[in-house]
DNA sequence: GTAAATTAAATTGCACACAATTTAATTGCT
DNA sequence: AGCAATTAAATTGTGTGCAATTTAATTTAC
C-alpha cells in the first residue's frame, strides 16, 4: 500500500533509519569507549590500576593536593564514584586523603611518592593506544576535540 | 640542565604531552559517552527503561527472536551483563526469555506486544538527542562512522 | 556409541556510575 | 550572636560491565 501517507521525508529516509542501532552516534559513542578501555586493561594491570583509577591517577600527576570536587569536576564524576575508588587508590598506597585545614568539608588528595613514581611507568601507555588506533597523530588530535565539544555541547543542556 | 638527554622529539611536543588528560582520546571518548548516557536518562525515564537496556531494545525492534549471545555481539556485552538485565526487562514485561528447541543451551529473546508498542514510544528520541548535539545530520553521520572504524580498529587488537 | 572438547547461559565477585539521602562544616542574613 | 541556606563528602541502593567459574547441552573424535 504505497499509498499509507507517513510523509515522503520519512519515506526518503527510510522508515525505521532513526531508530537503527549502527546510525546512532550515541551506541558509536558507547561501543567505542568499552573497546577502549578493553585495550587499556592488560596494560593497565602491571601498574595495579583500573581503567578510571588512571584517569585519576592522569589529573593527579598533572597537579596535586586537589579536593575531591574538583577531581569530580575534571572527570564528571561524583563523590558516589568517587570516594570508594580514592579509597582504593589510598589502601594501594598510592595516594593520601587529607581534610583540609582551612575548610573541614574538603578532602584533599594528595600522592604518596609510590603514586609520583607510577607515572614513569605509565609514560609508555599512550603511544601504545595512539599506535593500537591506527590513527595519525593529527587524526587522534582532531577527534579528540570533537569528542570535548561534542562533551561540552551535551553538557551545556543539562540541569 | 638544557643537556639532560632526554631526545629532542620529546621535547619538542612538551615533556608530558602524552599524559594530558584532555589530550587522552580514551578520556574523550569516556566523558562524551557519559554525557551522552545523561541526556538520554530523562528521555528514557518516561519508557521505564535504562540506557543499556534501550540498546538492547534498538537491537531488538530490528529483529527479534534473536538468542543471548547474538545480541551480545551485536552490542559487544557478555552473559554476565546481559542475563540480569533481559530479567529486567522480562519482568518489565517487555520481553520473553524462551529456551530454543532445537539447542536446549540457547535463549530466545522475544518482545511481548508490550515491548513492540514501546517502539512508538523511543521514536521521537533520536531526533532529539540529534539536536541536542547541535550538529548536522551529515556530522552525526561522518562522527558515528568515524567511531565505529576505530571501534573495530581496537577490536581487531583485542585478544 | 561414548568420552572429550566445545559451546551457551547463568552465576559469582569486584569495580564503577549515579540518584538520593545523610552528616558535618561553612557562609549568609538579620 | 544565631539560625537558615549552602556546600563537601560520605553513604545507600540500583544497574551495569566484565573476568572467572559453573552448569548443562551439543558436537567431535575415535
Amino acid at each position: 500500500m504505497p499509498s499509507n501517507k507517513q510523509s515522503a521525508v520519512n519515506r526518503a529516509v527510510a522508515p525505521d533509519e532513526w531508530l537503527r542501532l549502527d546510525k546512532q552516534l550515541c551506541f558509536a559513542l558507547y561501543a567505542s569507549s568499552l573497546a577502549m578501555t578493553k585495550q587499556y586493561k592488560p596494560l593497565l594491570e602491571p601498574l595495579g590500576l583500573t581503567y578510571p583509577q588512571y584517569l585519576v591517577m592522569l589529573v593527579l600527576w598533572e597537579a596535586d593536593e586537589i579536593s575531591v570536587s574538583t577531581l569530580g569536576q575534571r572527570l564528571s564524576l561524583d563523590s558516589g564514584t568517587l570516594t570508594p575508588l580514592l579509597k582504593r587508590l589510598e589502601s594501594a598506597g598510592l595516594i593520601q586523603r587529607r581534610r583540609a585545614n582551612d575548610d573541614e568539608r574538603r578532602v584533599d588528595i594528595l600522592l604518596t611518592e609510590e603514586g609520583k613514581a607510577l607515572k614513569e611507568q605509565a609514560r609508555p601507555i599512550p603511544p601504545k593506544l595512539a599506535s593500537a588506533s591506527a590513527c595519525s597523530l593529527e587524526e587522534l588530535s582532531s577527534l579528540t576535540h570533537r569528542l570535548h565539544q561534542l562533551r561540552e555541547q551535551l553538557a551545556s543542556k543539562l540541569p
